[in-house]
DNA sequence: GGGGAGTGTGAGAGCGCTCTCTGGAAGAAT
DNA sequence: ATTCTTCCAGAGAGCGCTCTCACACTCCCC
């Protein structure tokens, strides 16, 4: 591999400055336009292209933001399309920033420190944080050491941090609401767990539009996995065998509910319906093919990327979800 | 945010030189232990992490490497937990080689010249290239540029590039015989996209088990999608009605052939048994759970970055695959 | 025609680090 | 005691770039 051309020598081809040719490469207005010309053929004919790191060096800017992905969100990494998502939108952004995505899945040992240092030591612009659970202290640290730093999902106590959030409340009211016009009387919903924002506002969806309507909410708790959907579906039923409806808080645990239903001898959705959260592609592919709440994921790793670039006016961004009515609810 | 100590900083007081303090900071041995020490203490009062820029510069070395996803694999992200594997693989060894990991993925616009500038100018020590096609000129570019690159999959021209394959061809054969082993006579196979070296090999490995029984193949030929294994499962029964089992290149058509053989009629695995190929989450909760061939993504990863490391011996390497044996094969 | 104002270019410092080279001290060998 | 090694620490150059500052030049107005 022969040796990259230094600005250096691109000067020199140009017969100009390092100062001018600098300019030129970085866009300055301030150059003739003969010397401008000059330099970009120098640029071209050299196949130059600026060091990153001297560049940092001086500018103190990296160029480059971190997606950190902490150890829970890691471990269903492969199950979960939102963070395919996430990280796709993340990168649609950066890249036209012309930055680049430093990608960090926290291991277990020691992966808050690793990506503590790494961040509060200039080698990142900001840090994008694909948090599920809103008490990570992350956030908050890196925050405090002056990093900018962006959520995805509300902290579960209020905070002034910048965060994308889906609105998950309202996906799961109108989710619930679905159900009601499709004439179910008896409601139940296996909810996420609570100390997961996710969780906490689909159930509190759904407890808004019983609360309206004068029912009476019938809860069992899972744990966004599909197992906790089986075993939560199969209390509902011992509690309540009346049921004819169930709002489940993510998909997966609706691929969970199913069985149990069939198991239990009922028919979805002519004895009970059902709808899920989140839109994976399984949910499309069960029978009857489920429907749910989609979430805009690559929008949001969107935002996220504008809002820690600082692209974005405001720092607390709430997304809309959409109902998606497949035949698990009627046709 | 307070000013990022400088090693100057350090050395200072240490009470000792620049280099001396880089010295201990970068491990040498031949530092007097009780200056060790000082610097080191020096080190953990004033919280002092080394500035990557700075030390790249003079290094000439990043200490990063990138991952680049294609653009055809991009699409398909959301869909396969191969890449998620791969990304958790190669995280794993990148971080225990205390290096990061630039994640790009080549949007349909110029992407390869992005990573090719990129990564031919020193920003990264290394490239690992998770192409779906062995005919990607993307690795050969960057090869010749003197850029270590190391491809996820065999090129489908024979090359001395460095790569991790997988076993796709005694995977299908194991699947195959699979299904031979459990009476089958009738085994047709809907076959991946001939210009992937997974769809190849593993055509590859089904016709050869039939051939060493004598039996004829029955092909039909899908792109990897659901949507392809319904049409071609629809073929392969209008050809042959007399089928008794499929052995499908991947579970995502798997999956879009089992409503096709519901819908003719056939019962899985009573009239038509099914194996499908990669494991993914939804095999196993479809009705039947279906046999597949598992991959060991995760561990791919970890050889991808290994070899771009330079931790590795040998510079092809082949990884097993896994029959994972379910209901849609019998009981 | 002289003194601003404005514009474009070059010189040079310096970002924080590594690494070679030099020098001095200590110990070994003569 | 003198010279030769050996070992460890410091001085200083320089990685490739940006950016401030100074300087040269043109233009214009009084």
């Amino acid at each position: 591999m022969r040796a990259r051309p230094t600005l250096e020598k691109v000067a020199a081809r140009a017969g100009v400055s390092r100062a001018t040719a600098s300019r030129v490469v970085n866009g300055s207005t301030r150059v003739a336009p003969q010397i401008r010309d000059a330099v970009n053929r120098a640029v071209e004919e050299l196949g130059y292209v600026p060091n990153q790191a001297a560049r940092s060096l001086v500018t103190q800017r990296a160029d480059s933001i971190a997606l950190v992905f902490p150890e829970p969100a890691t471990r269903v990494f492969s199950d979960d399309p939102t963070f395919a998502g996430i990280i796709r939108g993340v990168s649609m952004e950066i890249e036209e920033a012309d930055k680049q995505l430093v990608l960090m899945l926290t291991g277990m040992t020691g992966g808050y420190q690793r990506v503590e240092r790494y961040a509060t030591n200039g080698h990142v612009d900001g840090v994008v944080i694909a948090s599920m659970h809103g008490t990570d202290p992350l956030p908050g640290i890196l925050a405090r050491r002056g990093v900018p730093v962006v959520c995805s999902g509300r902290p579960t106590v209020p905070s002034s941090l910048p965060y994308v959030d889906m609105d998950n409340a309202g996906g799961a009211e109108r989710a619930v609401r679905h159900l009601m016009e499709r004439g179910r009387r008896r409601i139940a919903t296996i909810a996420g767990p609570q100390d997961m924002i996710a969780g906490i506002d689909r159930l509190n969806g759904y407890r808004a539009v019983l609360r309206d309507s004068d029912r009476r909410s019938i809860v069992a708790v899972g744990d966004f996995t599909r197992e906790s959907g089986t075993s939560a579906m199969r209390q509902l039923l011992a509690d309540d065998p009346e049921i004819d409806a169930v709002f489940v808080a993510n998909d997966m645990m609706a691929l969970g509910a199913l069985p149990a239903l069939r198991q239990a001898g009922r028919r979805v959705p002519d004895d009970v319906a059902v709808v899920g959260f989140d839109d994976i592609p399984a949910a499309s592919y069960t029978e009857p093919p489920l429907s749910t709440v989609r979430q805009p994921t690559v929008e949001m790793g969107r935002r996220l990327a504008r809002m820690v670039l600082d692209l974005e006016e405001k720092s607390q961004v709430m997304l809309p979800t959409e109902l998606v009515v497949r035949g698990s609810t009627g046709s």
